[in-house]
DNA sequence: AGCACGCCGACT
DNA sequence: GTCGGCGTGCTC
């Protein structure tokens, strides 16, 4: 009899680790095991999960030092063949452990998590603290013997075996099940006193239920469980334990959705999709429209062709533009057939939704980055709305970018790709400018409205005036006026890598945050000082912590200090803030664009939030307080995302009957990109960005590598730096440059030092087996001094 | 990562 | 003498 042997990622992320594991699949699974399944197995001492990813019958293990799996997971695979494979491409593409790679395609409800248990003998005499704790069955989770400092008196019964450790795996979600009620037969009458009774049965005529849940009679009449439970005695009714999806609250109104006739121009490029999807061809194409030019009509058509063809859609929004609206309209386009995954979700509404994917119940994900993963076996289109946002773009391992994750899986499928965008990526313009991608463009508004015009403010002028306020008179008098005239206003605060701080006006030090070496940000809830990085949290000094001065005050324009400033020259106003603090809690997000949309203010303020997908007929202006934030970033792609910024919160205005405006308040009115993004023109800002990328070498023109090098101690971190460096400099050929090494913008965080590497290239054949190489020797010998590695392959940014 | 094994200093 | 510090090495 030949042995099956299981080739297993166990789930351990290090780097000694990093490869298939072999064990022998006893007989009676053999049916069962196959790649994409989860299993338990016994790893050294102790239990872990991991991934099959193949079945062999040899084994270059030798037998003696094979074990067999202890249990097998999931009954169904969890990653399709597909996705096995591109794990594989992802962990080279990325350079991260092949165990994230996996793990990243699963929910977060699949993911395990491990408590240790102590398992105490029975007759034991223990202390009494340690006995309180104890359960039932004589467990208790290691972690509260920690806490107690109970571990000298564990050790000691360990030493004795009258004790042991078990690690245990706990499953976070399981289907959330529910008891649902059917109707078996109903008396026309009931005699006696069983008034309830009779008022379910009306219940079940009136609503002409087969089955329904207990809250769902609920919903309607006040009603006990005991009530149901006596007609299920009577065999009224019979009742069941059922599966049940979590259902996703939604907001908004469902007001119909008419399929819109599309313009010449969109048949036009839609025309061109749908030739590619029936010729089954891999093409990118590269949908250059301005806001409200209906690229989503598009997408709706391009997704109702591919299920039309019985395939499978997968559909990319930016997290924040995922909102209610959006949602709504693919629900009401698709109905069931959709399945949303967003950040926003509970982790096992998330599951659900996923669930729904795997079990082929639905035929498009609407999703956040992660969706892009979503294991669909017939995929006819892939769509990346506002292809250049950067959250496409995942900041730690696996370091993916769902744009390079799409286009592998269409060249997987066969099918096409859109990517789409007013203001398209510079490297994915340049692509399509060499004919790379499928260059489409739809130019000008569907309903033929001109762009507002754009005004820059500048802010200089305002000061030399004798204006301090963060109101030029310009953007003051607009909203003056469209206050009078009841129409809304919208006003976006650029807060990239800008915040405000603790400052003390004698010394001018500011507070900093103990563990990263950045200034904590000012909240004004419960007066405390945050760290952005780390979370650390403190109260706001009375005096300044560096000359004890008195003179201790919030300096820099946070949201809330607008607000302020808002109410004191406009007090008749009524103002909606949005920003991280506001929309924390869950669906708040939806609740503050619900009552703007309802007009129940006449002033939405926020942050980058707001800059996306907002769509309300009566804004009618729109002002950017402070667009050089983002200009004076320490980062090549700067110009390009204040041009995206200013170009995104424009086509918030006037999108309807009444005519819009845009007023942008700058200290550097002269710059390009404040100057094309004015004139709306992409491709005058593209061509102008081009030439400053040929000179500085940047990307498209040439690729970068980012490497960070950290350590707890800055003199160690300098010093491994400089090894990273001239061993790069040394491995490589000399058609790469490596730059550095630099301090890191934040040069520290989490108490670790942090410094920089990068590597610039146009073409490095050994750039891949070179970085494992370094990767191989900072992981086996300078881990151990605690210097830690990073390696971005195609950084999206350089802070 | 975790966990065991193993080899040297200060304690009941 | 033993308890326990953490360096080293292994996990199919």
């Amino acid at each position: 009899m030949a042995i099956v042997i299981a080739k297993v990622i166990v789930d351990v992320s290090t780097a000694a680790i990093d490869r298939p594991f072999d064990y022998q699949v006893p007989e009676e699974w053999e049916a069962f095991i196959q790649p994409g399944v989860r299993v338990h197995v016994p790893f050294g001492p102790r239990k872990v999960q991991g991934f099959v990813i193949g079945i062999d019958e040899t084994s270059q293990v030798e037998s003696a030092k094979l074990k067999p799996l202890q249990s097998v997971i999931d009954v169904e695979p969890v990653l399709t063949k597909e996705l096995l494979e591109l794990a594989k491409w992802l962990k080279d593409d990325t350079l991260c452990f092949y165990n994230d790679a996996l793990q990243v395609m699963i929910p977060a409800a699949l993911r395990a998590a491990y408590s240790k248990i102590v398992h105490v003998d029975s007759s034991v005499s223990l202390s009494q603290k340690f006995e309180s704790l104890l359960s039932k069955d004589r467990e208790v989770d290691f972690q509260q013997i920690e806490k107690a400092k109970l571990l000298p008196e564990l050790k000691h019964l360990l030493q004795n075996q009258l004790a042991e450790i078990e690690t245990r795996i706990r499953q976070r979600s399981t289907p959330k099940k529910q008891t649902v009620y059917h109707v078996a037969s109903v008396p026309e009458e009931i005699g006696g006193n069983a008034k309830k009774q009779l008022q379910v049965l009306e219940w079940i005529r009136e609503k002409q239920v087969s089955f329904f849940t207990l809250p769902q009679l609920q919903q309607d009449f006040s009603v006990t469980g005991a009530v149901v439970e006596a007609m299920v005695q009577k065999g009224y009714l019979t009742k069941k334990k059922q599966e049940i999806y979590r259902e996703i609250e939604m907001l908004g109104d469902a007001s119909t959705d008419k399929v819109v006739e599309l313009t010449d121009k969109q048949n036009d490029v839609l025309s061109q999709i749908i030739t590619s999807a029936d010729q089954q061809q891999s093409d990118v194409f590269l949908l250059h429209g301005i806001t409200g030019s209906g690229k989503t009509e598009i997408y709706l058509h391009a997704i109702e062709h591919t299920l039309s063809l019985n395939k499978e859609a997968i559909m990319l929004v930016p997290e924040i533009a995922l909102t209610p609206q959006m949602v709504l309209r693919f629900k009401m386009r698709f109905g069931e057939q959709v399945a949303v995954m967003h950040s926003g979700l509970s982790i096992g509404e998330k599951y659900d939704e996923w669930r729904k994917v795997i079990r082929k119940e639905v035929k498009v994900v609407v999703g956040a980055r992660s969706a892009i993963f979503a294991p669909f076996e017939n995929l006819g289109l892939l769509i990346l709305d506002e292809e250049h946002e950067s959250s496409y773009k995942q900041e730690d391992s696996p370091r993916y970018h769902a744009r390079e994750v799409a286009k592998w899986r269409a060249e997987f499928a066969h099918c096409p790709v859109i990517l789409g965008s007013a203001t398209p990526s510079i490297e994915s313009y340049a692509r399509a400018t060499k004919g790379v991608y499928h260059l489409v463009k739809l130019p000008g508004r569907a309903n033929a409205k001109p762009l507002p015009p754009v005004e820059l403010i500048d802010m200089r002028e305002q000061l030399k005036g004798g204006n301090r306020s963060m109101f030029s008179i310009e953007l003051a008098d607009a909203i003056r006026d469209r206050l009078a005239k009841r129409e809304q206003i919208v006003l976006f605060l650029n807060k990239r890598g800008f915040s405000s701080f603790v400052l003390c006006r004698d010394c001018g030090s500011t507070v900093q945050c103990p563990n990263c070496d950045i200034s904590l940000t000012y909240h004004r809830m419960g007066e405390a000082l945050r760290c952005h990085y780390c979370g650390y949290e403190e109260q706001v000094p009375t005096q300044c912590p560096q000359c004890k001065s008195e003179h201790i005050r919030f300096f820099g324009t946070g949201t809330q200090k607008v607000e302020e400033e808002l109410t004191r020259l406009f007090p008749e106003a009524r103002t909606l803030r949005m920003d991280v603090d506001t929309t924390r809690t869950k669906g708040a997000h939806e609740r503050i664009l619900h009552h703007f949309g309802q007009k129940q203010a006449e002033i939405l303020l926020g942050t980058q939030m707001i800059a996306k997908g907002l769509d309300f007929p009566d804004v009618t202006l729109v002002g950017v307080l402070n667009a050089d934030t983002s200009l004076h970033l320490a980062d090549f792609r700067a110009a390009e995302k204040t041009f995206q910024l200013i170009t995104q919160v424009s086509g918030r205005a006037g999108r309807h009957e009444k005519e819009g405006k845009v007023i942008v308040q700058t200290y550097d009115p002269d710059h390009y990109a404040l100057e094309y993004a004015k004139m709306h023109d992409y491709v005058a800002f593209y061509t102008k960005e081009m030439q400053i990328r040929k000179v500085y070498e940047y990307p498209p023109f040439y690729y970068l590598t980012h490497i960070q090098i950290s350590h707890p101690d800055v003199l160690v971190t300098a010093e491994y730096a400089d090894k990273v460096a001239s061993w790069l400099r040394d491995e490589l050929s000399n058609q790469a440059t490596v730059i550095g090494p630099t301090a890191s913008a934040i040069s520290r965080i989490q108490d670790r030092y942090r410094y920089q590497c990068i590597i610039k290239y146009k073409k490095e054949p050994n750039l891949i087996p070179v970085l494992h190489q370094l990767l191989k020797l900072t992981r086996s010998e300078w881990e151990k001094q605690g210097v830690r590695i990073g390696i971005d392959l195609h950084p999206s940014t350089l802070v």
